[in-house]
DNA sequence: TTACAAAACTAACACTTATTAGTTTTTTAA
DNA sequence: TTAAAAAACTAATAAGTGTTAGTTTTGTAA
């Protein structure tokens, strides 16, 4: 009789979460059955609904906490009394290091939030349509100090949340850059252009 | 008895990967059943296998009609003798009108392309790979002839890419701003970072 | 009108899906 | 050592999957 073995910090339901999250990534939601995530787990199918409530629950878990890091940071990110560059640097910077240290999870959530149901899929949209905005706040306002450029900030928002989302694209190369030279590359690239 | 209507310049098969384009887009590929794409064209299931050979042969068609598109855009790209900078600007223009005239194949291609069987997959993902390589040439071409900063050539390009990507999540807003408004913020944001 | 091909239909196939019920094994705690 | 709880198992369910076979309808051209 296999077993789930739970890591040191975190339940059962973690690991399965975990590597749920691994293969809803890799092959998508609906690409991904029960058996499959059972048999990489090692363990029966049903075995898994002694913890767990539902597939949809498994995305449900992933799709809010990523949204929820994003959203907790962004609060921070908003009180700190520094200028509106370094507010950029600073999310762009967790964005990077959300990409790089949650790949999986951040990926399902950018790529499978679809799949969710009703209520959850609403409330998704809702949280990831309230962060786009408060984002574009922050640019306006650099924008009415004339920190930034006269810019669309439509445009520089979406193409800043873009350049970090490409980060997945970019996991294949991790071995020929330091995550250091990645960051300062890519917030150069994206800030200075914007920067007066 | 419903019927396939064939456009004007198009057959039914067209049609059909036309409307499968739009369903893999908005539900996946795995979360698309033949059924339901059927039902939207208004026909059974079993009706569509007049026209298509499988499931399979409609994302293989989408995908690599979106591959090659973009190949023969790099292909003329490279043999015009213009300045790196030019270059650059051409190639992010199309991608922006590819995403804007094949929004729903484009998202496909970019996407569920995970759901390509062998050797379509592998292809596929060849195609690709050289697309990236011959890009970062360009780039690194302009910085050998000093027309572009001594930036990191694959951060560039990636984050390039992301950017432009990243119109999938414009669609929404499409209203609000025109594409030549668009097009202009966003070369200029993606360029003027890099140009000397 | 008749003959032929194209394209629709119904019905069924074999297989996979998420999930549940009921049972047995393992772990935990007294 | 024993009793209770946790977590694994097997087996089965009903629904959905892509696809095929065989048949009927429709459109086209002689």
């Amino acid at each position: 009789m296999a077993k789930i073995i739970a890591s040191k910090n975190g339940t059962k339901k973690d690991v399965i979460i975990k590597k749920a999250a691994f293969l809803f990534r890799k092959k998508g939601f609906t690409g991904t059955s029960m058996r499959e995530l059972a048999e990489n787990i090692g363990v029966e199918a049903s075995s898994l609904y002694n913890h767990i409530g539902s597939k949809s629950e498994l995305l449900q878990n992933i799709c809010f906490k990523v949204a929820n890091d994003f959203t907790v940071q962004l609060n921070e990110t908003e009180k700190a009394t520094t200028d509106t560059k370094t507010k950029l640097e600073n999310l762009i910077r967790f964005h990077i290091h959300m990409m790089l240290d949650l790949y999986d999870e951040v990926f399902v959530a950018n790529h499978e939030w679809k799949q969710l149901e009703e209520p959850f899929l609403s409330n998704f949209l809702i949280q990831r349509k309230l962060y786009e905005s408060r984002m574009i706040e922050i640019v306006k306002s650099g924008i009415r100090k004339k920190e930034l450029k006269n810019i669309h900030p439509h445009v520089a928002v979406f193409t800043i949340l873009s350049a970090v989302r490409g980060l997945e694209l970019w996991q294949r190369h991790k071995k020929n850059i330091t995550i250091k030279e990645l960051e300062t590359n890519m917030i150069n690239q994206l800030l200075n252009g914007i920067s007066k």
